[in-house]
DNA sequence: ACGCAGATTGAGTCG
DNA sequence: CAATCTGCGT
């Protein structure tokens, strides 16, 4: 740390960087540098303070931003970061319960659980509490439970402080839902930091023991924190007071997971002696960007209005691109990248694709197969999501925790080894009425009088299997473990057995597993399965994904946070998709909408192209789709046009603003007679409606027609019987 | 106990 | 459209 690396900040990154005690703020602009600030002035404090890198805390919300900063560190200051906390809050927490979670009754090789084990867990709550199922899904109940637990609620105080219809019912549920949860000793994600602040609050010698250890804390994207994890930082930093926290109340994006915006901006009343620094000049976009991204944003009535400005030039227009439906939106895209790589000089790892929900990704891959453009997609359907791993990460969560009653009933048919549905029903009635685990109880199946010897026989020989199994983690490395699990079940013979392509997929998802336990055995020094199985269940495949590769990244935006692309294609862009429909219902969340499409807008540094269709299939159905009301806040002039639309344009003039722009319209096959795709017609029984496909000529050629009454629905014709009428 | 087929229902974003 | 569920037949 020296003159040199200060000179390459400005005034305002320089004086936060060398402020180095009380609470601090740093409101940053989206690409103003904050990473680079948080990272000098830890850098800082240990080169220049004399600060010991053990005594400091920086927390983030991905293990990507943690990473980049541990590497960035160990460029600036050396080996010694290695004793420096910097990781996530769920890993911060694991870590603090592990060490010392035995105060508050938790066992230290306790389980994480994922969606999919709290949906089954819900599920069963649900059933054993005789409730309605049809009414009552998983799905609503999560995040509820969620909610609590974000808000330090416990399961008796959930009726008194939330209340609700169902209230009384959501509050039997949670106390269920806890009671399974600890029985199988097990932690959701929530629980992390819900248990993390218990413990500080119960153990006064833990708490005194973090707060002097942890002298000072850094807190990145602080605008997404919530208030369990609010309360966690509070409590550290009672002591020494000296925090630091970075964000920018634009980009709050995760309200949804239970942040609150209001924390950042409540900063001041917190800490009354506080320090607030804010950096206002962008170094990532063009001007065009900048200001098409403010104007979206500045319409948000909630908000502190900043400048943010940049040197930098003011770059190529904004494109947009106008398609059909979604094929056709892909296809367009793909070539449009196509000639920006032929023509621009540029690689495949300036690009990248954002749209907002997940299921988008799939048309967009489609095309890139076909055009064998490379590309890779972060997040999504994961990894460790896919039915094959989730079976092996199963048995391996079972060795490690034999009451992880979950996992157990994971794979205690699988593969099918003849332990039905009747016979898994009376072992969990049987563990349930002695208070104990699943596989306690196929231990003693000899006891249950209702289970039939040959379903006996059948529990007897797994529960062989695992305990051979378990007898052998000490002695095999995880990689070899996992080899012989596959052996033991047979269940790599059952795939090879399959021959499909999509066992053969299933086979070679089983291989990159083993490849990733082998890697860890390599590159940890003391691997654990324990640990193995925590690192799993905390990373995404986010994180492990690097610009590297000459590829096409494709993501969503939320993934997209703080990452930054020479061209961005922002997709999708319809009302119902983005601004979400779901988030319709109350204009809170059409703001955080609105910060995302920010966040996505601003993501560009040189190109922003965005497209939108004219119609959409979702559920099956193929819909008529309206630009997205975001488009209309982008002045015309930054796309190069010369028509006025101002920013209450209503449905019908975003429509004439399309007609405006004078797209050119692409269609598929372009051999088409009377109709072409993307034609309005009219149809004397059904109504209006919009060409969508056309094949054959003369007599033989049919239309495929969306009509606009949904009863009506998408229908062939054939053209010389329909009378037909283009309007 | 298991496999199949028809029916049903449901995709928002993350750790 | 797809994944999951239900119910039936073997």
């Amino acid at each position: 740390m020296n003159e040199k690396i200060l000179s390459t900040l400005n005034e305002m990154q320089k004086k936060a960087t060398l402020d180095t005690d009380g609470a601090v703020l740093v409101l940053a602009g989206a690409g103003s540098g904050k990473t680079r600030v948080l990272t000098y002035r830890i850098a800082n404090l240990i080169t220049n303070h004399d600060i010991k890198p053990s005594n400091i805390l920086a927390v983030t919300f991905t293990n990507k931003a943690s990473n980049e900063m541990k590497e960035r560190l160990l460029k600036l200051v050396g080996e010694s970061v290695r004793t420096l906390w910097v990781g996530t809050f769920h890993s911060m927490c694991v870590k603090m319960l592990r060490e010392y979670g035995e105060q508050i009754g938790l066992n230290k090789k306790f389980t994480i659980y994922d969606d999919y084990d709290q949906t089954q867990c819900i599920k069963k709550c649900i059933e054993s509490l005789c409730l309605d199922k049809k009414r009552l899904t998983p799905k609503m109940i999560l995040p509820l439970i969620s909610k609590a637990k974000e808000t330090l609620v416990s399961p008796e105080e959930y009726y008194n402080v939330f209340g609700g219809a169902d209230g009384y019912t959501i509050e039997k549920i949670y106390k269920k839902y806890t009671e399974i949860l600890n029985e199988s000793q097990a932690l959701d994600f929530d629980d992390l930091i819900f248990y993390g602040v218990k413990l500080l609050k119960t153990s006064q010698k833990v708490r005194e023991h973090y707060q002097n250890k942890f002298k000072y804390i850094h807190v990145d994207e602080y605008q997404d924190i919530n208030q369990s994890q609010y309360s966690l930082i509070s409590i550290l930093t009672e002591k020494h007071g000296n925090i630091f926290c970075v964000g920018d109340d634009d980009q709050s994006i995760y309200g949804w997971r239970g942040a609150d915006v209001s924390i950042i901006l409540k900063f001041e009343k917190d800490y009354p002696k506080c320090k607030i620094y804010k950096l206002e000049q962008n170094y990532r976009s063009t001007k065009k960007i900048l200001k098409a991204a403010y104007e979206v944003i500045k319409h948000n009535p909630d908000r502190n209005d900043k400048i943010i400005w940049t040197d930098n030039q003011d770059g190529v227009n904004i494109e947009l691109i106008n398609a059909i439906d979604g094929e056709h939106e892909a296809q367009r895209v793909a070539s449009s990248i196509s000639a920006k790589i032929s023509g621009e000089n540029r690689t495949y790892s300036d690009f990248v694709i954002l749209y907002r929900a997940n299921a988008m990704s799939r048309s967009f891959e489609k095309v890139l197969v076909q055009n064998r453009i490379p590309y890779r997609i972060v997040g999504g359907l994961k990894f460790y999501d896919r039915a094959e791993i989730k079976d092996i990460i199963a048995y391996l969560k079972l060795l490690n925790n034999p009451k992880d009653n979950v996992s157990l009933l994971r794979i205690i048919n699988t593969p099918a080894r003849g332990i039905g549905d009747t016979t898994i029903s009376r072992l969990e009635l049987f563990a349930d009425e002695s208070g104990i685990s699943l596989l306690e109880a196929c231990l003693r199946v000899k006891e249950i009088d209702s289970i039939k010897p040959r379903s006996a026989l059948m529990i007897e020989k797994f529960v062989a299997l695992i305990n051979h199994l378990i007898s052998e983690i000490e002695i095999f490395p995880l990689d070899q473990l996992l080899k012989n699990i596959l052996d033991y079940t047979n269940y790599r013979t059952e795939l090879e057995n399959e021959r499909t392509s999509e066992s053969k997929n299933r086979l070679e998802n089983i291989d990159e597993l083993y490849n990733v336990a082998s890697i860890y055995n390599l590159e940890n020094e003391n691997p654990s399965l324990n640990d193995f199985l925590e690192q799993v269940t905390l990373s995404t495949s986010l994180d492990t994904y690097s610009n590297s590769d000459n590829a096409i990244t494709l993501m969503t935006v939320h993934a997209a946070k703080g990452l930054e692309f020479p061209c961005v294609y922002l997709v999708g862009l319809e009302e119902g998709i983005f601004p979400h429909q779901r988030s319709a219902t109350s204009p809170k969340e059409i703001e955080e909408e609105r910060r995302l499409m920010y966040v996505a807008m601003t993501r560009a540094e040189e190109e922003l192209i965005i497209s939108y269709c004219d119609m959409r299939a979702t559920n099956g159905q193929y819909l008529r789709s309206e630009p997205s009301s975001f488009l209309s806040y982008i002045p015309k002039d930054l796309f190069g046009l010369h028509v006025d639309i101002s920013k209450k344009t209503e449905r019908k003039s975003i429509t004439d603003f399309k007609q405006s722009i004078n797209l050119k319209e692409i269609s598929p096959n372009s051999n088409i007679p009377s109709f072409k795709a993307g034609n309005k017609i009219n149809h004397k029984v059904f109504g209006k409606g919009i060409v969508l496909n056309c094949q054959g000529i003369s007599e033989s050629e049919v239309v495929t027609v969306v009509f606009d009454k949904k009863d009506v629905g998408i229908k062939k014709l054939l053209v010389s019987a329909a009378n037909l009428e283009i309007i």
